[in-house]
Order: C-alpha cells, then sequence, then structure tokens
DNA sequence: TGTCAGGCCATGTTTTCCCATTGATTACCC
DNA sequence: GGGTAATCAATGGGAAAACATGGCCTGACA
C-alpha cells in the first residue's frame, strides 16, 4: 500500500554484467511480491529501463489494453510488441544482485553505472551520464546525482 | 488533534548525521501511523526540506495520478522522478534520531544545525540561517529562530 | 575438455544498533 | 517556598551488523 519505491542508489555493473538491486528496492520489491524476482523492461519514453514487481505486469496491461480500447492498429501491436517482448525476469540472487544481459544493458544505454531511481510504482534504472544531462529535471535532482558520479570517480 | 506539527526545534547535526526529530514530531507522528519512520523529501517551493508520516506516498502517488490523468508524457515523468526518486524512508531509533544523508543534505542546502518547523500537515527542515534570510517572513518569526541560534552559540 | 554462466563464500567499508553522558525541566517532599 | 530527586530530551562514542562488490568454484553445455 504505502510500499512505494523511494530514493536513488548509484551501483557498479561489474565483468559478469551483475549489479546490486539497492536493498531499499529490495525491500520494497519483497513487500509487494513474495517472488525474489524483478521484471525489467525498455521504458516507454526515456532512454532508460523500468523495473517492478512480477505482478506489475498484469496491471501493465489492463492499462495498455484501457488506453486502445477496442482499437487494433499497427501501433497497438508494436506498443505491446515493445513493451512485453522485450521484457525479462530477472532473479535476485543471494547477496541481493541481477544480471543485466548485455540486450538490457543495450536497451537502456547502460554500460558500466546503473542508476536506481524510485518512481512510486515501479523504478528506473538509468546511465547516470544520461540522467544529469537530462535537460528538464529539477536541478537539484540533477546535482545530487553528479555528486554521487564525483564520489565514485573520487575512490 | 495533536495530530498537526505544532511549533519548532532547533537540532544539531553530528559527524555521522543523524539529528533528533523533536520530541514533539515525534508525538505527532506516532498518532498519524503505526511505523517509527518520517518520509523525507525536498520542498517544491523553497530551498528546504518537507517531512511527512509514511502514508504519504500513497497519497502522492493517488494525486499525481489524477492530475496527470490519461495522460503520459516526459512532463508527467520528470513529476514522478522529482517525487519519489529524491524522497526518501527515515527510520527513527530508539533515541530519536534520524539519518539525514548526504544528499538530502545537499536537497535541503543543510550542513550542521536543522530547523525543525511545524506546518500543520506536515513539517518542514530548514538551515536556520537560511530561514532568517528569508525576507518575507514575519520579523519576530525570524526574531525567534535568531534567539536560538544565538543561545546555540553562547554554549 | 574448454568455456561460460551462475551459485557460493570472502572482504572492506559504511551504516545502525545499543549504551553512556549531559543538561534541562518537572515532580516531589520537607 | 526552596531545595532536591527523578524524568526526559538531546547528543556522543563504540561495537555489531549489513551492504556493495570481488573472487573462486562448481556444473552445464558445446
Amino acid at each position: 500500500m504505502d510500499e512505494s519505491f523511494l530514493g536513488n542508489a548509484l551501483n557498479g555493473i561489474d565483468a559478469k554484467n551483475r549489479v546490486s538491486v539497492p536493498s531499499a528496492f529490495r525491500e520494497t520489491l519483497a513487500a509487494r511480491s513474495e517472488a525474489r524476482t524483478v521484471v525489467l523492461a525498455p521504458a516507454e519514453r526515456a532512454d532508460c529501463l523500468v523495473g517492478f514487481d512480477p505482478g506489475y505486469p498484469g496491471k501493465m496491461r489492463a492499462e495498455l489494453e484501457a488506453r486502445f480500447a477496442g482499437e487494433y492498429s499497427d501501433d497497438r501491436d508494436d506498443r505491446f510488441r515493445a513493451t512485453f517482448g522485450s521484457a525479462e525476469k530477472a532473479p535476485i540472487d543471494d547477496t541481493g544482485r541481477i544480471i543485466l544481459s548485455q540486450s538490457m544493458k543495450d536497451l537502456g544505454g547502460i554500460d558500466r553505472l546503473a542508476l536506481f531511481w524510485g518512481m512510486g510504482d515501479y523504478f528506473e534504472v538509468w546511465n547516470p551520464h544520461h540522467f544529469v544531462a537530462r535537460p528538464s529535471l529539477d536541478p537539484r535532482v540533477v546535482r545530487i546525482v553528479q555528486r554521487l558520479l564525483d564520489a565514485r570517480a573520487a575512490t
């Protein structure tokens, strides 16, 4: 209910494409579903990924069907192709990590760093450099991500 | 009744970024929710933070979804990013303290002192020096805070 | 048998829990 | 009413736990 994805985290991706899901998000996932799994998909509008609990695709299907109510067009089909065909389930291992497949990294424009960003009902995964380059964002938000990047560069 | 956040307090932030939530606010939080937790976020308009009970993210989600009813745009997404990604849940420990992460301190322009200010439904957290420098405030209010600052400087 | 992906354990660092101290206000009793 | 004891709020420090991350090791598949 009030289990919303809040906050953010910047984590590294290792040579085997493993990345830690931030512990706060793991808790939110656990509160929303039994399965220790996250579903990843390319975002509709931005150059990033979206992640949610395994129950969410059902809701998304209902939402899309409502949006295209009764309409059967190429547009609708392409939307469904993008949403479901390119999504994948990523199991969370005992150390809290998932594997970001190469195709997921491509879809999200991600290479060595993953910025997790809470969106309430779901979360986003960004290449942090693309995130800070987004001009329409609140500059305070951009600044905190820039600080996270600086902190990593320092070590 | 005493479910409103009333009054104010000036507390120190220690080397581990811990700060005591004023006991009056803790009581108000307890009256509003079971969880001994506060949700913090940057204020929309002012250079400070806002704090709420943990039921707030759910209400905010409903409100935003109503405002952008059926609209799926970059604008909507950025709004969600600013609202949820830069908020965080801060659990209150047994001594009544929370931890203000570095990001939160940055977002609120806060360094070593935290001014808690009751706003009825929620409360604000200020850098006291920014607060007293705000020209549009009632000078009597500014004087109260100035006295708190002087009292601290004295010790 | 070589390669590769995934599961498991190991490590350093940061965070969080717990106990101690101070200072101030309140309650109590003589 | 004055003094004293008791309570509670705010803060400081050390020990324990959790997190993110690196490396090894096993088992599957070619």
